[in-house]
Formats: C-alpha cells, structure tokens, sequence
DNA sequence: CTGTTAGCGCGTTCAA
DNA sequence: TTGAACGCGCTAACAG
C-alpha cells in the first residue's frame, strides 16, 4: 500500500504536498500538481480512507437503517439511494433492525462510531420516539423516510399515505361494499396513523359512520394479518383495505378459509404494491408507493442539507381481489 | 466524546493502561480494570474505532457482496450471515454490484480501503474470473458463495445446483414431459453450468440424447425468460426446467400466450423458491435454496478461516406448474 | 503490573 | 507555492 510519504520521497517533496495536491488544493502548482498525479497513478496509490476520516473527524459513509432489507420496499429505497449517493461519492452501510429498538440503537451507535457522515432511517416499530436517534447522532444530518418522527427535525420523505388510503379505501366504496373494514399497522408508526386516518376520512366523505371495532391494529404479517381478518370476516365486513401486501395476503386466505369468494363476497386491497401482487391470483390490489423515487429524493435531502419534508405521490392499482361487479 | 486520555487523566493513569484495561489485556490489575471500567462507564466512554482500525491496520467489518439485495435469496442470505456476524463482534457493509464488474470492483476496493476484515461474495454476471477479487482483497478472507469461481482458494458455500437441477429435470420426466428444454443461465457463473450439467445428467439417465439446441442460456430475468420460452415452444418444448424463478414467471407467461396449458400441455419448474411461487396462480414448482442457512455458513467459514467448500442440500417443491396428470 | 515512546496515514496549521 | 511540525485516538513494543 503506497501511502503519500512514498509519492513524496519518489517526488523529492513532502508528504504535505502531496496531500494538497492530490486534494485539489489550488494553492499547488500546476505542474506539481500533474507530477502527483501521474506518480500517484503510477504507484497505484489509493487514499487510507480510515486515516483519513480519523484526521478529519467524519467519513463519507452514509447508514441506511431499515427494519428489513427483504421487503420490495425498501429493497427499492436502497437501491434508489444507493445510486445518487454513490455517484456523490459516498460509502453506503446498509443496517437492519430487525425491527428491534435494541438493534436499531446498536446499528446507529456503530454509524455513529464509524463518524457516519449522516444516516437515513425508516425506524424500527418498537422504536416510540426518535430521542435515541437525535441522542446518538448528535447534529448530523438525519434524513427520514416512510415511518417518521413528525417532532425529530430533520429531511422527512413520505409517501402520500393519507391520500393513498382515501383512494383505496373511496375505491372499495365505489366498488359496492358496505362494511368495509381495515386492517391496521403498529399506530407507533407515522405512516400506518395516516393510513388509517385516509381510510377513516373516505368512510366519512361517504356518509358512513366510522366504526372503531372495524380497525384490527398491529397486523402488517401474514400471519398477525390472517388473524385479524378472521376476526373482520366474523364482523361482517365484505371489504378490508389493508396497511400492508404481507397482510393483505393472510386476509386473502383467511377469507379463502371462511370459504368466502374473492372480490363478490370479499374485496380486499394492500398497501406496498410488492412484485407478487400482480401475479397472484386473484391478483391483489394494492397501494402503490414509489420506494426508488423515495430513495432518490432521501439521498437529494441529505446531500443538499435539505430539512423540510416532500410527500411522493401513491397510487392505487385496481386489480381482481376488489373488482366486484 | 471522551477519550481513553481524558480517563487516563481522571483515574491519574496512563492512556496506555486505560486501553489495555479496556482490551480485557490480562497483564492488567483487576483493581484498575474495574476503576477503568467504572470511569469509562461514567464517562460515557466509547471507542473510536476509526483510530483503532488506523492503529491495528485492519477492522471489524466484512463486506458482503452481491449482485442485488432485493432478490429473495440473496436478502435471505444476508439475513442468515449478519445474524453470525453481529454476533461475532462485527459489522456488515452491504454492497450491490448490480451485476456489473465496475461495481463490484469499486465496492471491493472501497472494502479493502476500509480495512475490512474480509469480504463474503457472490459475484456479478460481468465477472469472469476471481483475479480482480484476488488482486484487491490481496490475502484478506475471502468467502465465495453460490457463484463461485473454484480456481480461487478460500472457503466457498454453495447449494448442490447439480443434484438439485438433476431432481427437477428428473421430476418432469417422471411426470411424462417429452421433450424438456431448460432456460438457462450465465455460463460465467458456476452455479448455473452446474444448472445444466443436472439438466443434462438426467436426461441422460432417462436414455435422453441432450441436444443443445433445447439450452436457452442468458436468461435468468422475467423479460429474458419469455424470450427464451417463446423460441423453445417455437422449437416443441413440452417442459422447461428454468434456472430461475423470474425467467419461470417469464416462460409461464410465454406459454400462455401461445395458448398453452400449464401444466397439461407446458410443465415448468424454476429455481430459488422465491416467496411468490406458491400464491401465483398456477403454483410455480421450484427449487428451493436455503440462503440463510448459507449465509450462516459462510460467516462460520470466514469466523472459523475454514478454506473447504460447503454444499447446501437443495430441495424440489413441486407444485401446480408441473403436476401433469 | 504500568509508564514511556513511537507511530498508523493523513490534513492542517504556521512559517517561510 | 512549499516545508516543518503537530496531532486525530488508539495500540504495541520496550522498559522497568
């Protein structure tokens, strides 16, 4: 590994110059500056990034945190973000809480420790509040996404997840169904409040009562998902929008299971608009979220400092599971 | 953020003792160990692992690699391997080469650049041989897995891709497909010449003649697959055993605008089990890997320096999209 | 068992 | 425009 002493020595000059051209520094000569150049390139140097980071007190690494990678939607997020930080010339880790508090702390403590240049992070469900976020990035930049902390200040990208319910939700209206229920997300997150408020605000346009024993919370899995539409289903409810695919999914069985037809006897829509949706069958209907615009928009706000929030469009694709005739 | 001197200075010690303390080194009194631990505790201490990783020339972060995070296997496989890890004391960087050799090649220096520990890869589709990884991760751990190059030394985890095409080859004849062409993958790429060679063993063992005009290799994606499919009905495929699950969605969807029936008239079976194989309609019948258990191979291999190579049992679901009656 | 000394490689003073 | 000197925070070798 050449280091810029190396090129200095091969040079006749000193590491400090070498440090100042190969920085840019326009205080260099011009034709030192070409001399480094070339010898650096000759040597095959490559900058000790960890030193220096130590010398300078922070890196270029950005940390995404996100509850899991293997969801669509944040798949596409990093992959949104990912490019224009890259060609921005940052580093990205990528962290998984697991949907734990515990991990989320302990990935934001190890960006924090790597002098994380700012992170960008769609918090995990048990996190309540972001003071663990604010106490442990201290004043670097910290850019939300989906699930917010509206108090903690900062970048904030959201879906229009309000409006998307309201579509979804005025959707299974116009479609025919009469006690349409749905079911719900953790209501620690931002996103699946706003979800529910969108569904709440559509029932009441219509002129119907909004009925709380018609909300099952806390189902964003199959599994918890199912469950609760099991519930819905001994309700009485013909039409479920659902905060989430995964739950979509389990409502779908668990209709399929009470032997109920899906869309006549059923209507069903998911939030997330996953690969799968459109192939299954009967295809789901979902709510779309644009995760690689998000991700892209995530990146823009931390790269330009940016600290408002910008609200990307959701739209609903109307497919079999809530096509009722 | 306080220092090891700022502790020194408090307990009237030297840095020195403070990090042997801190190190756990044993040539340390148990009295100071317990005051340092105390102060530090106190103190809010936390080390700077920047200027740690300078000093010890090498740091606690493995690199894992792949072509994409938000494929089913590769984000599984993360899972498996960050779970090991984190455990171990390290940390993961996550990067994607997007199946290009650039990519791989920038995430694979930025990692050496960063001093990590070693790097976990699954190389990208552009990569042709192992000299690049060799050539940056100099003697550093390397641990190859799924696709692997053998003539690089170093520990490597794979799925028993031959066993596991020779099953799903030989599932479709014993379901009575005639003539079984296979949409193949990458030949740059082990797993998939191994793909074939399953492909091939078995019809051979049926007293099949392989004829290489039914391998419609490069296809791994949906958009790809449906190519690949349209020419093997053009050329009187009955069956197709797939290298992937996307090109199987895209082989289905090509059959059906040919007008045939799956599984009557078109059997197909694909690879990797993604999640959506068994609510699409008809159930795709795949070849499941098991990522997470692979990925917690390949961090044992790495944690434990074993060089040999592992091979992951795979295992045939066999559903709608080949049940022939 | 602990202190002293000496860097890891870089970037930034202050001088010249 | 360049050099000399210093230190980011930590760890390791060598003494004692």
């Amino acid at each position: 590994m050449t280091t810029i002493t190396d090129i200095a020595l091969a040079l006749g000059i000193t590491p400090s110059t070498v440090s100042r051209a190969l920085a840019g520094n326009p205080r260099v000569k011009e034709k030192t500056r070409l001399a480094v150049e070339k010898k650096a390139a000759e040597m095959g140097y490559e900058r000790n990034i960890v030193a220096s980071n130590l010398r300078k007190g922070r890196s270029n690494i950005v940390g995404i945190v996100v509850p899991r990678v293997r969801r669509e939607f944040f798949a596409n997020f990093i992959g949104g973000a990912e490019d224009v930080l890259a060609s921005a010339g940052y580093n990205v880790i990528i962290c998984q809480s697991q949907e734990s508090l515990d991990s989320e702390i302990k990935a934001l403590k190890a960006l924090k420790n790597y002098r994380a240049a700012g992170v960008i992070i769609s918090h995990s469900i048990e996190s309540k509040d972001g003071n663990h976020i604010r106490e442990i990035m201290g004043d670097l930049p910290i850019v939300q996404f989906d699930r917010v902390f509206p108090d903690l200040p900062g970048a904030k990208v959201v879906g229009a997840n309000c409006d998307g319910a309201y579509q979804a939700t005025m959707h299974l209206l116009k479609k025919g169904y009469k006690r349409i229920g749905t079911i719900a997300g953790y209501m620690s997150c931002m996103a699946f409040v706003e979800r529910l408020a969108g569904y709440r605000m559509a029932l009441e346009d219509a002129g119907i009562n909004y009925d709380e024993r018609l909300v099952y919370p806390d189902s964003i899995l199959y599994e918890t998902g199912k469950e609760s539409a099991r519930k819905a289903i001994a309700d009485g409810c013909d039409a479920l929008y659902c905060c989430g695919d995964y739950a979509a999914l389990g409502a779908m069985d668990a209709a399929r299971e009470a032997g109920l037809h899906i869309p006549e006897e059923m209507g069903i829509v998911g939030t997330a608009n996953e690969f799968w949706a459109d192939i299954m069958t009967p295809s789901l209907s979902s709510l779309g979220q644009h995760p690689f615009d998000m991700g892209q928009a995530a990146a823009h706000a931390f790269l330009d400092g940016r600290t408002g929030t910008e609200i990307i469009p959701m739209e609903l694709h109307a497919r079999q599971s809530s096509n009722k005739h």
